[in-house]
DNA sequence: GCAAGGTC
């Protein structure tokens, strides 16, 4: 017997799909679904669980605060316990059948973790026949069936690493939360919450705050001229740019006021390249869906973790900013072609350029974020859609050769006065 | 009454 072990319901859902080719039945044990199929005489079950199936705390008898010394909270062993019973009910039951077990959590560090948290689980139960582990970044059905015929190894030192990220994150964090709150007499409820993420991230705010609270408003006058020349209407903008003193731009205003011609005194023009932006990390992700689409960073992840899902875009949690060499750019692209957003994509194809546009950080675990498949647009909401065609979008445009830009600076003068005009 | 990272 087969059993494979997903992070999440809606991943084992679609990962049965697509090694059963559509031919699973959904079964229950207790009220945690399971999915189950018969291929080459051999029964598969796959698991979806609900992120990790451990936690961490301290024993019972450092629960008291105000009795507990910190130093030896520091050192003390935090217990691990079970989050969820009834799924672990299911994995031990299944442990008990002795099967071969493929760990197909998230490819990240949590992921490896998780997948080594079931297998220490299951193996208090029964003998294993073996474990490997599926490795895919993206949920089609050619990644998914690729993975599956190229096992490997669970990489336990990355496994590791994420559980020391969280014995670290638990010791630092409750030995400072109970010190400043003890220190600060803030006790129950009004506790003071001291952690790796937050304390930092409070302090970033604190420094903006105390700069926005510095800040002194100062009036200041821009004079702008409505100029015409062949019937077309333009503005230029007097030289100085910013008067903070009123009386010499009422004086600039006042000469220039009533002027019925301006004389161009000259004309600049520049050209200049744009190398197209990098391909999509996480980060530059979600700075552009925030920029672009205002959608907020949360909504925005929580979007492309859907997209993900269906198979529509590869994994969105990624460090890396250049396109794996096996990647195929061009069967991306012909996909897109056939898309709704095919207008894009041909003028893309008619400007590419030699190489995909690379990024300063490459790692070797995930891809960039890009398309992977294309979704019924008429069935997305419209953030949804707004997302998948930012990450399109985004792949067309590292593919493309450089923007050419045109820049003009016209100097013209008004009565005695230089006002600038500037176009791109 | 401790954190942060998963999922839902």
């Amino acid at each position: 017997m087969k059993v494979v072990i997903c992070e999440k319901q809606i991943a084992a859902r679609r990962i049965a799909g697509i090694l059963s080719n559509g031919k699973f039945k959904t079964k229950r044990e207790g009220k945690v679904p399971y999915y189950t199929f018969v291929q080459d005489g051999e029964e598969w079950i796959v698991v979806g669980l609900k992120g990790h199936i451990l936690d961490l705390d301290y024993p019972e008898e450092l629960n008291r605060w105000r009795n507990t010394s910190l130093k030896k909270l520091v050192w003390a062993e935090p217990n691990r316990k079970v989050i969820n019973r009834a799924i672990s009910k299911l994995l031990e039951k299944l442990a008990e059948k002795n099967p071969d077990v493929v760990i197909a959590t998230d490819f990240d560090r949590e992921g490896e973790l998780i997948g080594l948290e079931t297998v220490e689980l299951m193996k208090k139960k029964g003998r294993l026949k073996s474990v490997k582990r599926a490795r895919f970044s993206a949920i089609t059905r050619r990644d998914i069936l690729d993975a599956f015929s190229n096992l490997t190894e669970l990489d336990h030192n990355l496994a590791r690493s994420a559980e020391a990220r969280r014995v670290i994150d638990l010791m630092w964090g409750a030995t400072l939360t109970r010190f400043f709150s003890l220190a600060a007499e803030r006790y129950g409820k009004d506790f003071l919450s001291i952690g790796r993420v937050q304390s930092p991230t409070l302090a970033i705010l604190v420094e903006r705050e105390k700069e926005i609270r510095k800040f002194v408003p100062k009036p200041y006058w821009i004079i702008i001229a409505r100029l015409q020349k062949d019937k077309k209407k333009f503005v230029a903008i007097h030289a100085e740019e910013k008067f903070f003193d009123e009386s010499k731009a009422t004086d600039v205003f006042e000469k220039s006021r009533n002027a019925i011609e301006a004389e161009v005194k000259s004309v600049e023009e520049k050209i200049e390249k744009r190398i197209p932006p990098h391909p999509f990390d996480t980060t530059s992700f979600l700075t552009s869906a925030t920029s672009i689409l205002k959608i907020p960073a949360p909504k925005a992840m929580e979007i492309a973790e859907y997209l993900y899902m269906h198979g529509w875009i590869s994994y969105p949690r990624t460090d890396n900013t250049v396109y794996p060499k096996n990647l195929q750019i061009r069967e991306i692209l012909e996909m897109l072609i056939s898309s709704p957003l095919s207008e894009k994509a041909l003028i893309a194809k008619d400007n590419l350029r030699n190489y995909p546009v690379r990024g300063k950080k490459e790692t070797t675990d995930h891809p960039p974020i890009h398309p992977v498949g294309v979704p019924d647009f008429e069935k997305l909401t419209q953030e949804q859609r707004g997302v998948y065609e930012l990450i399109a979008s985004r792949f067309l445009a590292t593919l493309m050769k450089d923007a050419v830009l045109k820049s003009k600076e016209i100097k013209i003068e008004i009565n005695g006065e230089i006002f600038v005009a500037r176009g791109k």
